[in-house]
Formats: structure tokens, C-alpha cells, sequence
DNA sequence: TCTGGGGTCCTAGGACCC
DNA sequence: TCTGGGGTCCTAGGACCC
């Protein structure tokens, strides 16, 4: 039976599902008057921020790349239309598109707004593997309008390269036996997890392309990059055992804003306005996912493009702007350098998710009410009998997760005494 | 008027405890 | 009196990706 030849026993099919110049293919999908046009997705020049985020094949053919200058884009391409974003149409697009994943398996890891892997190794039912990927991409095409390239692959290192390799709308298998031929030649510097420093740094060990990465004794590459060496020259070599991780999206582990503003500034108002906003942006999207925060960080960047960042660890958890904001203003006061700020971050991190917050919030009223001496005792007498306090570490989420349950036993019969 | 904004992961050093 | 080393927490920065 066929099957077996795409569903190996021992092995996996991974797709990574990749849209094509993603804002802008939706821009054209919103208005097909945009079609066959230089079309790019950019910020306001007038604020600092015109620099080229997405643009269309068209553009692309004169040379227009993401993270360009607008007026760099536009010397190269007079004719180029030029967009502000719409993020709020391309999220309900990519909600779409994620749907139709949906229909062929659960398994599905979304790593972007216009990315997402899937493992379709129990699938097999649906097809094979160049089978499924074609009518996903069809129905994609069909249903929203819009162009996805698809890379089919043992792995996601794999897949994901895979899919770089047709665009737009292409379908590209990948096979551990295809390595030499369609990996190994490729230039070092387009290889995933390579970037313009360790390019650079390969290079000069005389490593061009992933073929040379693949083939080097280990140590070289552990003496130049560390761990990361090893990971690398694994992934050269078809290997990587990382799953598809459904819940990996939901995860967070940072909430973040930040903005560059209209022009620098040492403005103490300003800056104090600024954070405020910020603050209550982050705080917004901290309660839409439900999270507290234990750390809050403050990014400055000056006028040179020198960014530091400063963080401060707390006690307890928050959730409110204000909270945030004190942290924030704190920190900028303590560390300000006096010089020109070029932009303004607000992020908070060491996050936990509000219900098992909850329950430690519950402990701490009980400690008021019952009285802290009462409680302490009872603490202790637990420490000496297991040998280590069960509180001890209640204030890292991962350890809270592990104990609550011990805690919520431990408070309820504390509370029948 | 050169270079946005959202993230993740890794490293490295000092403090502190055992 | 002199000593090693493991582990965790915290902070800052760097590389990378979309």
C-alpha cells in the first residue's frame, strides 16, 4: 500500500505552513485592486516608523525588502503604494486560515500570525502527505484569497526550510535522502537559526553553505558557538526531535509594548505620559490572557540606537497599570542617563496565570485572618516533617503549579482545627 | 531627518545558600 | 583555618525570528 512509503513507522510528517508577503497578500485579497501592484505595509515616516513591514512580489522584483526605509523603497520603486497595517484584519485572517488547518488535525503549533506546523503522521486516512498539503492550500486560496507556500518534512527544521523553498503557492517535500541535494548547497546564511553574526562567524572558519556546517568536526563548532554549534550541525543534518506543541501559543512567557516616539526627547513629562500609556497597554493584554506579572522591564533607547534594558524583580504579583507604571518610572529614574530617548518599552515578564495566583492570594488573606503566628507554627511543624518548607518556593509560578494542591489540602484542614 | 514592534532562547556574572 | 563546588535567583545583554 502506498501509505506506508509516506507514513513510515519510525518517523514523522511535519508540515510548516508558511503565507506569502502575508499583509499584503491580505491588503489584496480586501481590495483585488491592489492586485499585480508594488504594494508594501509600512509605518508613518512623519513618526519614525516608515520602514517597509511586508510588500508584495511585484515589489519585491525592484528590490523592496522587509525592514527597509520607506524612502529607500520608494527610489527603488517610484510606482510603490504604500499602506499603513491593519493588524486587525490580518489577525481575523489568520484566524481563518488556521481554521482550515484545523479540519485536517489538532496538532497544530502556530509559531506566528502567518506561520504554524502541524504533525499529519496519523492522518493517513486524509491521503498523502503532497495530497492533504494541496487541498489545504486550495481551499486557503480558494476560501481567503490568499497565497501559502507549504514545506513537507520528517521535521520541523526540515519543514520549515522546506517551505522557503517555492514561493509563492509552492508545495516542497523535503526527505532526509534529499539533504545533500537540496539543503547542503544552500548558503550558510539562509539556513533558520543563522543569523548575520554567526554567518559571519562561520565564515570565517571558511563554512559557506549548510554543507560545510553539516560535515565539520563538532568540536569546531562547540569552540565558536557553544551549545548552540551542536544544535545547528544537527539541524544541518536532518536532525530534530522537537514535537508539534499545540499549547506552546499559550504559554506566555513575556507581554510586552513599546514605542518609538515622534522625536527624542528628555522631557520628564513626557516620558512619565508615555510610560503611562504603555503601561496600560501591556495591562490590558495581560488581563485579555488572564496573567499576573512578577517582573517588570523598561527598555530605553537612546538617540545613538544604544538600547538598555532594566528589570526589577517583585515580591508579589501585579496586574494593574499603575503598578506597572511604578515599577517602570521607578526604574527610568534610577537608570536615566540624561541622554536624548529615542523610544520607550514596557514588558512584563515572570508571568503566571491568574487562577493559580488566586489561590496563593487566598493563603495570605487566610494568614491575616487566622493570625500569622498560628499559621507560621503550622509551617514549621510541616517543615520539620518533611524535611523542606512546602511553602517555600510558592512565589515561582511553575513551583506554585506543582504545590497548590498540597497547599489547597493543607488550608482546608488548617481552617478545620 | 535610516533602520518598527512583537516575541523566544541563551549566556554570564554576582549574591546567596548548602 | 582554609577550602571546593553545586544549585537557584536575579539582572543585563545578545542573537535570532516574523
Amino acid at each position: 500500500m502506498i501509505v506506508s512509503k509516506w507514513y513510515p513507522k519510525n518517523g514523522r510528517v511535519i508540515f510548516h505552513v508558511d503565507m506569502n508577503s502575508f499583509y499584503a497578500s491580505v491588503e489584496m485579497a480586501f481590495d483585488p485592486s491592489l492586485k499585480g501592484k508594488p504594494l508594501a505595509i509600512a509605518g508613518n515616516p512623519e513618526e519614525r516608523k516608515g520602514i517597509v513591514v511586508t510588500s508584495s512580489y511585484e515589489a519585491r522584483k525592484y528590490g523592496v525588502k522587509t525592514t527597509m526605509p520607506l524612502f529607500e523603497a520608494r527610489r527603488l520603486c517610484p510606482d510603490l503604494i504604500v499602506m499603513r497595517p491593519n493588524f486587525e484584519r490580518y489577525r481575523t485572517a489568520s484566524k481563518e486560515m488556521f481554521k482550515i488547518l484545523a479540519d485536517v488535525t489538532d496538532t497544530i503549533q502556530p509559531v506566528s500570525i502567518d506561520e504554524g506546523y502541524m504533525d499529519v503522521t496519523s492522518c493517513a486516512e486524509q491521503g498523502s502527505p503532497p495530497e492533504i498539503a494541496e487541498r489545504i492550500q486550495q481551499r486557503v486560496y480558494e476560501e481567503l484569497d490568499l497565497p501559502c507556500s507549504i514545506g513537507i518534512a520528517p521535521n520541523k527544521f526540515l519543514a520549515k526550510m522546506a517551505s522557503d523553498m517555492k514561493k509563492p503557492m509552492g508545495i516542497t517535500i523535503l526527505r532526509k535522502r534529499d539533504l545533500s541535494n537540496k539543503l547542503w548547497p544552500l548558503p550558510i546564511g539562509e539556513m533558520y537559526g543563522v543569523g548575520e553574526k554567526t554567518a559571519e562567524k562561520l565564515k570565517k572558519l571558511d563554512i559557506e553553505t549548510i554543507g560545510d556546517l553539516a560535515n565539520r568536526p563538532v568540536l569546531d563548532l562547540k569552540r565558536l558557538l557553544g551549545i548552540n554549534g551542536e544544535r545547528l550541525q544537527n539541524r544541518a543534518n536532518g536532525i530534530d526531535d522537537r514535537p508539534v506543541d499545540p499549547d506552546a501559543v499559550h504559554e506566555f512567557k513575556s507581554i510586552g509594548t513599546s514605542t518609538t516616539l515622534a522625536q527624542d526627547t528628555t522631557d520628564d513629562a513626557e516620558v512619565r505620559t508615555v510610560l503611562r500609556r504603555l503601561s496600560k497597554k501591556v495591562e490590558a493584554r495581560m488581563q485579555s490572557k488572564e496573567v499576573l506579572a512578577r517582573n517588570v522591564q523598561l527598555m530605553i533607547r537612546y538617540h545613538d540606537r544604544k538600547t538598555v534594558t532594566r528589570s526589577k524583580q517583585l515580591s508579589e504579583f501585579i496586574q494593574h497599570a499603575d503598578d506597572l507604571f511604578n515599577v517602570a518610572i521607578q526604574l527610568f529614574d534610577q537608570h536615566w542617563n540624561q541622554v536624548p530617548v529615542r523610544l520607550l518599552g514596557v514588558t512584563a515578564t515572570d508571568l503566571a496565570e491568574k487562577s493559580e495566583v488566586t489561590q496563593q492570594l487566598d493563603l495570605f488573606n487566610y494568614e491575616e485572618y487566622a493570625g500569622k503566628e498560628k499559621l507560621y507554627k503550622a509551617i514549621d511543624d510541616l517543615t520539620e516533617k518533611y524535611g523542606h518548607n512546602p511553602f517555600k518556593k510558592l512565589s515561582s509560578p511553575k513551583d506554585a503549579q506543582v504545590t497548590t494542591s498540597f497547599q489547597k489540602d493543607f488550608l482546608d484542614d488548617f481552617k478545620k482545627e
